[in-house]
DNA sequence: ATACTGAATGCAAACGTTTGAAAAAATTTT
DNA sequence: AAAATTTTTTCAAACGTTTGCATTCAGTAT
């Protein structure tokens, strides 16, 4: 069935009764080729519709053009606009992304990665699952510094490892956020927190503890509650954050999805945003701007991220000398809406 | 500066001083050679960190294993629900998924169905971008059906080839969703519309047209308005449509963005939903559950139609004798939700 | 006629791996 | 000790392409 092999350059040699080095030759219009040779071998391979297989030219030139992007999901806004960002950049330079989704399993990750050293990527974009950054188990990296293979890592970072990286402020922003929230005047901040371990999780925590510690109002454990980051995961906390005997005034979301699950459970009890209770999310979604009322929250510059990572890496691969390992840090900013514009 | 070339089967030979005949067959534990000579050469092989160059592999037997998704965009819910079902068979049976975005770009559709080609992928997943939907140009295809690689249809399907093809039953979505609107009695019905000549587009266009005749309601052009599916480009529609004279009471949403962002201008203008205006999304996207009030939408499921591609394409290169193209449609289901809750 | 030039083409090796068949080495049987 | 058998290893080809160097074949200058 799969019957019809694809042409190679060797076929055409037959054909034409001559060797293959001619037939290579003629194809990539090298001059030492006779005028006719050249156009009726080209005419030809048009017509039975030759293609360069790619992957004896890897083979031979060692060079694949193919990039690993190994994040933990796919099915964020956040995550897209970086792949976005990968692509906008490295696309034109010839590359091929291969995008793996490791569903926060170790196990999966490291599979990949040894899959994409096996297929000799030429570099590899890394957000490491939740499970890694918990387990602290980072062998699965060796081989690729090992290999000197060009590694970046994108948002979750991992400090043994001499390796470039871009990530967003998140500290900041969300100090931001509940400065924000403080200033309007807002007393009882709780925050609905992301994973444990998860670098962006514990960096907005500092960010919200920090902050609060500033101007001297007390942390309360009970006031901070886990979510997965997604929407549904902020129903019950924000239920119960809600029916405290005092409850918050305002609620910090570790992202946008999470505020809007919020958003809804402080409707639902029909409670004004954001007179009686503020609001701010993270990430600037989409549809962060529309919601009823729209939603306060800090941006997160996703597409940017993918570029500059883009951009490390090409820094790395046609670095003259050593490697010039780089951490780029891009600022959050604070975006205020409806959900904090108490007047 | 990437002098560390990768170990290969000969290196190890060199050292073992044999033939790269025998490591090969050592590390693949074939039983032809001597116990002492595999674990020596296994342990080395570990402790240099050799791996396999999967690219000779695939050069040798004419196996990739990698997969071309070539699709408009991935930052929808939809289209990574798609690439997630995708993964989710595939990656077991050790595929590599190429996820290629075309930005709806015709040029960069056909380069990278060439590029996936040349790299001998042993199949493709499209969903043709709207550039060649609309042009109609069909002849990048041609090489990918000459070469008989499997080609799979996402949703947007082209009928003049012999393929296979997974896509959701929109028409009937979009019709379910219409008669349930006039069901609770809503009498002037906008439909918000996708880009022209997407099948998408045009299937539920065609399903809400359908409906209103049949229940012999009149089809007025002025309440049928594009938008990109995109939020912000439901807003401005949504107030011309609200300004009417007679205004609509009741709006249906090509996808749940569009529906979001209709419901926040209706909000704007302080008409209750669903009691003045009924409001009607499409997808099921896991926000329109959290809304205030919660959307009431048609389901669309993305994880299930990759999982269904992943079958054709299964299908196909398992399938003894003739190809078997298969056209699988997925149905979808109103999920009814408290914007169009009217009492 | 002979040597020299230049154009056009072919040879062979290389990239890293696997594999059937042949060869070599070790072991057993007579 | 020779023959037969078994175990272990090597050879060589293959996958498709490129490329430095050698070769061939004209044509031109001496």
């Amino acid at each position: 069935m799969n019957s019809s092999r694809p042409v190679t350059i060797k076929d055409i040699a037959r054909r034409f009764r001559c060797s293959p080095s001619t037939v290579s030759r003629a194809l990539n219009d090298h001059p030492a080729i006779n005028e006719d040779t050249r156009k009726n071998i080209q005419e030809y391979a048009r017509e039975v519709g030759y293609q360069r297989n790619e992957v004896s030219l890897s083979l031979l030139n060692k060079k694949t053009a193919s990039l690993g992007v190994v994040v933990p999901t796919i099915s964020n806004y956040y995550e897209t606009a970086v792949i976005e960002g990968l692509h906008t950049v490295l696309q034109p330079l010839g590359y091929t992304l291969n995008i793996c989704v490791t569903n926060e399993n170790y196990l999966l990750e490291k599979e990949y990665l040894a899959k994409l050293l096996s297929n000799r990527t030429e570099g590899i974009f890394l957000s490491v699952s939740q499970e890694t950054y918990d387990s602290g188990y980072y062998e699965h990296l060796e081989s690729v510094i090992l290999r000197k293979t060009p590694l970046i890592f994108i948002d979750r970072e991992y400090e043994d490892f001499e390796t470039s990286r871009a990530t967003v402020d998140d500290y900041h922003g969300a100090f931001a956020a509940v400065e924000h929230l403080i200033n309007i005047g807002y007393k009882k901040i709780a925050h609905l927190k992301g994973p444990n371990g998860l670098t962006v999780s514990e960096q907005r925590l500092k960010g919200y503890v920090d902050c609060l510690r500033k101007y001297e109002m007390p942390v309360l454990d009970e006031l901070i509650i886990n979510t997965n980051f997604k929407v549904e995961s902020a129903i019950l906390p924000t239920k119960r954050l809600l029916e405290m005997p005092v409850p918050p005034d305002a609620i910090f979301g570790v992202n946008d999805q999470v505020a809007i699950g919020a958003m809804r459970v402080v409707k639902d009890k029909d409670l004004k945003i954001p007179q009686e209770v503020g609001l701010v999310g993270f990430d600037n979604s989409p549809i962060s701007a529309y919601t009823f009322p729209s939603l306060t929250t800090v941006s997160r510059p996703g597409r940017k991220i993918g570029m500059e990572a883009s951009r490390l890496f090409l820094n790395q691969v046609n670095g003259s000398g050593d490697f010039s390992h780089e951490s780029i840090v891009l600022p959050s900013e604070l975006v205020i809406r409806e959900s904090t514009l108490r007047i």
